[in-house]
Order: structure tokens, then sequence, then C-alpha cells
DNA sequence: CGCAGATCGTACCGATCGGTTCTATCTCTG
DNA sequence: CAGAGATAGAACCGATCGGTACGATCTGCG
């Protein structure tokens, strides 16, 4: 083999280690919240060996978020398949998983929303649509099984209760945020598959 | 008078000036996104004066966003106040006011969730705080005079569901954001008054 | 008119930024 | 052992940052 596979000389396993302690660091600090000298010493890798696998530090930051949409992604989506078939039983454990991490000391908000705040770069923005757009279609996909009358609609109203969720639990008070949002959840997904209440 | 009153010498009007030039650039280029020479140039001021007004960049910005929340927070609640006495109808009119906010073309989500994922300084965190507990003052108002079993509760709810419409119209499609987080609002407003429908 | 002070425009400062380049070292392969 | 490639570490670069200093200009008051 031309290149060593699994050692600590090993580029593709570096950019993996370089990929997952930037997340950590570029989330608790904030995108530009660090500089580039330093984020290489809490890595603990070179100036150079970063700039050889990302190019620029924009491109890192690329990197680290699509990594990280579709990490979580996955999250959420094995939180909602392992809660069994009922609608209403995956929609409860996907607020559950939240709530898990809304109380991680870690926690500081939705990164791809932080990240769009922070970084006013297209790429970014584009990358915080998607990750919206992968969430719309996991809670729609609920809304669907559940019957809702229109599902599209239940779907993005779910999606506001998650980042609304998530944007309180990070700046007002994490304390049973999810458990609210969740129970806002199952009254809509509840609303949604019967005749309105009122016309 | 020793200090001229309505003439561009007046260091009030200055201030004001100042800070709702500021409050426009800032928002559209970030708190970060803009240096504080090009930010005078775009207000029309001299860096001489606006660290005379205001010490440092932070003090600024801290001055702005206090200054935009309580407008902001004055705004929803002349919304809903002109709505009527019906609590329904002043929560839809919240949702309304938000949703023409969402169609105007600068806008680029919640200003003060944007500052607080930029700026990670503690006052900055402070005054988002604060701007949340001012909807959620409103919000909870609202939930109480219609009855609600626990307007706590649904206060938190509606919180979720204003800023989550905020996000998702920011970040993923403003069209109908606003229509469809007030007719999830007015569902939960009418199942936090009568029994949940199960247990 | 003459003074006080608010403002402008610009030059300037030290610090930090993202990014490049260099040499020395290490690891794996042949 | 020899060579190729990956990495570390530090020096270095131009640009930009927040903030300060200074002289010129303007305005309103006495």
């Amino acid at each position: 083999m031309p290149v060593p596979k699994g050692s600590t000389l090993d580029p593709e396993r570096t950019r993996a280690t370089i990929l997952e302690a930037a997340t950590a660091v570029l989330y608790e600090r904030g995108l530009d919240g660090i500089g580039v000298a330093e984020l290489c010493t809490r890595i603990g890798v070179s100036k150079e060996t970063l700039y050889r696998h990302f190019g620029t530090k924009d491109g890192l930051v690329e990197a680290m978020l699509a990594a990280r949409s579709e990490r979580v992604t996955r999250w959420l989506a094995r939180a909602a398949a392992s809660a069994g078939d009922d609608p209403g039983d995956q929609l409860a454990a996907v607020f559950d998983a939240l709530q898990q991490w809304y109380d991680d000391p870690v926690f500081r908000g939705c990164a791809m929303l932080n990240a769009a705040a922070q970084h006013h770069v297209e790429s970014v923005r584009a990358i915080t649509a998607r990750h919206l757009g992968r969430y719309l279609e996991l809670l729609t996909g609920i809304a669907e099984r559940a019957g809702a009358l229109d599902p599209h609609l239940l779907g993005r109203q779910l999606l506001m209760l998650v980042e609304g969720a998530t944007a309180v639990a990070a700046h007002q008070d994490a304390a049973g945020a999810g458990e609210h949002a969740r129970q806002a959840a199952l009254t809509l997904l509840s609303a949604a598959s019967r005749p309105a209440p009122r016309g």
C-alpha cells in the first residue's frame, strides 16, 4: 500500500481528527471567535497540516458544518426510529433527544443557525438551509405517517418548534424546554389529524 | 441654554442618529462583519465622534441592541393591543406582524439571536436573554387572558413558535411562515384552555 | 467678534488576523 | 538503509482590526 492506513501519518485519519476537534472548538468559541493559530494549538496540529487538508479556514468551516449537519440529522432520525412505529412516539422521542442535548454543559444553541448568523458567506448559509431541509424532511415524514391532513404544513410547524425550543433553551432557560416543546408538538399532531376544532 | 438643541451639533441628536444608522448597518452586515472605519463612513460620522458617544464598539453594540429590543417589543405589543380584547385575535395579530417583518427585504432573522451567536460577550447574551424575557411576558399575558390552564407553559411554547418561525423564515423560506406559526399558535391556545384530548 | 465645544478627516498605533514558507523530524515503503 | 511523503514548529507576510491623537472646521453663545 502506497499510503499508510490507521497510523499517525495517515492523511485521512489526520483529516478526521482535525474535523472532530474543530467541530467542538468552533462550536464553543464561534467560527470567528478563535484564530487559526489558537485553533491549531487546541486541535494539536500544525497550521501547514490544516491548510494542506482544507485549503482555507472557510474550507474547514464548511467541511465541519456539513459533517456536523449529517451527523446530527442521523442522530435525530435514529432517535425517532428507535421509538417504534407510532408517529406520536417518534415525535416525542425527537424532543426527548433534544432535551438531552439541552442539558449538555457544552450546549450553545443550534450550530447551524449560529454559523449562519456569524459567517456571512453564501456557502455557510446554504449549509444551514440544507440542514433545516433535512429536519423538515424528517418531521414531515412523521406528519405523513400520522395521517395529518396537511403533512407539509404540520412538518413546518414542528420544525419551528424544534428550532424555537433550541433557541429558547440556549438563550433563556434550558430546563424543560424539550418537554414543553414535545407537549406542544403532540398537541399539533393530534389536532392536525382530525378536523379543526373551530371551522 | 449652554447646549444647542435640535441642531447638527446637538450631542443627543448625534447619538440618536448614530444609533439609528448603526442598527440597520450592523443588522445587515453582522456585528463583527464590518469594521469601525467603514461603519462610520456608512453612518456619516467620524470615528472620534462615535467613540466620544459610546466609548468602545462594544458600547455601541450594547446600546444599539438594548434600544432595538425595546423598540421591537413595543412594536409587537402595540400590534397585539390594536387587535382588540380577544386573546386569540391578539395572538393572531402578533404573527401577522411578524409575517410583515419576514417579507421585508432587509429581514435577516432575529437580531438578538444573531447578536448572541456572533458576539461572545456576556453583556450581549444578557441583552438577548432579557429580550426573550420581554417576549415571554407578552405571550404569557395573552395566555393568561385566554384562560389557559398553565399560562406560563403556553407562553413558553408560544415563544418557541415566535423564535422558530423567525428562524425558519430567515434560513429556509419566509413565505407563509408567520401564517403557519399563527395557525399552530391558535391551535395551542385553543387546546390549552380546555382539558387535554388524551389524559 | 471671540470663545467653547462638537465634529470631521486623516494619520497613526499595536495587536491580531488568515495564510505562506522554511527546515527539521518522523513514519512507512521498497 | 534510502527515499518519499506527512507533519511539527516557528518565522514571516500584508491586511485589517479597534482605538487614539491632532489639526482644521463649523456652530452657537455671550
